[in-house]
DNA sequence: GCTATATGCAAGCTTTTACTTGCATATAAT
DNA sequence: ATTATATGCAAGTAAAAGCTTGCATATAGC
């Protein structure tokens, strides 16, 4: 739970504001709060309020280097969110149309 | 814009209960809908509403038989989502350490 | 045909989220 | 010291999300 907290780590992403910070970190990562601000078309306090979110996710994380504040990404709880939601739901046989047509055909895999 | 829609995909996967609905078709794929809600702590009409929001972003498809509505999974946008979000975050020169080791010793990537 | 099962549709309520405005504080520059 | 820059904190508003209740409809079984 200490490096995936997958309710935060989801709901950080679902902003599409949130996401496209984590993009302007990727482009340069390390920029202080003004820095990323004007990216985003909103107040200055509202983009902080955002990077909350990110930093409670762990996906971001801040130095302060006198009255400047550095955000820089960490890529650790995504590729959490990776091994748990992704990889575990790819292909083989959950394939959607291999099951589509199991049920069509009633191949196999019947209850009893 | 057609198989990853993020945003959709994102806010989606915000969602404890949804998650939880995934992790039950992932159990057991081609699930009704009846056969779903007895996991949630909800009445069947908020089910309905998380599995239109799962339907709306692609993550799960349906098929109806008779009266009987059967929900898979599609594992297409999670993968779509790991690509665009995940691997392009991935480690290299990116990394949170390597990237606060240049700033506070100031040993490369300055500006001008 | 009648009853039970599986689901849909929609209005309304409650909580959460996104954002703003206004003021306060600390560091830096001149 | 004074002024400018970088940021924090907090209350308030508006919109979106999550969930409920109540009624409607269609398929299935007897």
């Amino acid at each position: 739970m200490n490096v995936l907290n997958a309710d935060k780590v989801f709901k950080a992403l679902a902003d599409p504001g949130r996401r496209r910070l984590l993009d302007q970190l990727h482009a340069d990562n390390g920029q202080t709060l003004s820095a990323l601000c004007p990216h985003l078309d909103m107040t200055r306090q509202a983009v902080t309020q955002h990077l909350q979110l990110l930093e409670d996710a762990n996906l971001v994380a801040v130095v302060w280097q006198g009255r400047e504040k550095l955000h820089y990404l960490n890529p650790v709880p995504l590729h959490a969110v990776y091994a748990r939601w992704v990889q575990k739901f790819q292909r083989s046989h959950l394939d959607l149309l291999h099951d589509l047509k199991n049920q069509l055909e009633g191949t196999a895999d019947e209850k009893a």
